[in-house]
DNA sequence: AAATATAATTAGATTAGTCTAATTATTGTA
DNA sequence: TACAATAATTAGACTAATCTAATTATATTT
């Protein structure tokens, strides 16, 4: 089908996309490639010849309808393994993204839906992120960073957009994880440092740093 | 690490070795990668280079102890996720081998080690075929073909030597499975044909061909 | 608007893995 | 042993994905 460098370039700007608007620089991609900018461009024609993005010379690209449906299509698989270690093989969340960069390129459609069902159709992955269904639907989320709820306001903690060891790792030792209610008691002047009520009669301050790549649902 | 075509060559010379004797002939390889001469003796140089291969111009090759650790550790794979696909995800024994062919080349030997411990540590895969430990040590099997037995003996079914779906269809359809204790009934002196008892009211007739691709310990 | 800085593309090369056509080596037979 | 058949290698070319260096296009300042 798609070549693994295909997918990843697509997964790439899909997620550029989500994040930085619709069309794509060749630098921003560039740079999350880890490849240097005429790589892009001369992969990016090719990728236009197999009407996977659409490429104007010099005014970036964009995904079209075939190579979004693709992008999703990895993330799925992607976010399905990322269950699938963590639950089954008892992986920590900290651990799976590598694995499941290359098991996301397994080709077999109903291979991942047999896995789907196998893990009872899991929402989201280990990290939070929400997993699209088989028809490429993706539940979208209405969940907000925990730096913009104001004090005593309450959530749920759905998610994080830091996704590496480093930080998911602080978090286990900070004791906080998915799921867990979190209510704001204080937000510190100076650096916006935050306290948080945790669990009945738990209490932990976190940066704002920290404060800024977590998601939360508003109770 | 080992690019996927690397370690699909590996595998293929492996095999040869183990059916054909130690040298592998250029025109052999050839023919099981589906590629042209050229191509093999090309890449075998490549990997004589890395030392995976031992080669003399025009007198064949041979694994090293390093290519044959390689090629075990690419068969310990491929056997383990069968494995999974059937007892995890229900697929039929016929359908797993090209999904295999896939994941066996994860490249992360902690994953198979977990996923190895996961399924239980199983000693075959769902054709009989053995596992390979994590040190690489493939269980000696003593099995026969069931084309070797006289009449009146008994073994235990315990392998196919032929892989491809439709035969292993045929074994469905005819109500053969591993595990099964069959005893040979007659042996049809024209044709080689095979009467079987398989469970202790069940008789069936069976072709020379079948016979020679079943695997079966002697009871 | 012109000058400068930044971003993107083109040109030309490289590597892995493959091909076809031509050549050389090995093997089997007369 | 010499001749023919078969097997293997060399030579030269192609594609995907990358690179560096040079060039062109766009954006930002003065
Ligand atoms: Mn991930
Ligand atoms: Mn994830
Ligand atoms: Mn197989
Ligand atoms: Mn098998």
């Amino acid at each position: 089908m798609h070549s693994f460098t295909e997918e990843n370039y697509l997964k790439a700007i899909y997620k550029l996309q989500e994040t930085n608007g619709e069309v794509v620089a060749t630098s921003s991609l560039a740079q999350v490639m880890g490849v240097h900018a005429p790589s892009v461009t001369d992969m990016l024609k090719r990728m236009a010849g197999k009407k996977l993005v659409t490429y104007q010379k010099s005014k970036g690209f964009k995904l079209t309808e075939k190579g979004k449906q693709v992008a999703v299509g990895i993330i799925r698989n992607h976010r399905l393994w990322e269950v699938f270690l963590v639950d089954k093989l008892g992986y920590k969340w900290d651990e799976v993204h590598d694995l499941a960069e290359q098991l996301e390129h397994i080709h077999s459609e109903d291979l991942t839906n047999k896995l789907d069902k196998f893990l009872g159709f899991p929402k989201a992955d280990p990290h939070g992120d929400p997993i699209p269904d088989a028809n490429g639907v993706l539940p979208k989320s209405k969940a907000v960073l925990l730096s913009t709820l104001k004090i005593e306001e309450k959530g749920t903690f759905t998610g994080v957009t830091d996704h590496t060891p480093a930080f998911l790792n602080y978090l286990d030792k900070a004791g906080i994880s998915l799921g867990n209610t979190v209510k704001v008691k204080a937000i510190e002047e100076f650096d916006q440092t935050y306290t948080l009520q945790i669990k009945p009669e738990k209490e932990i301050v976190i940066s704002y740093k920290v404060a800024n790549s977590i998601l939360v649902n508003i109770a």
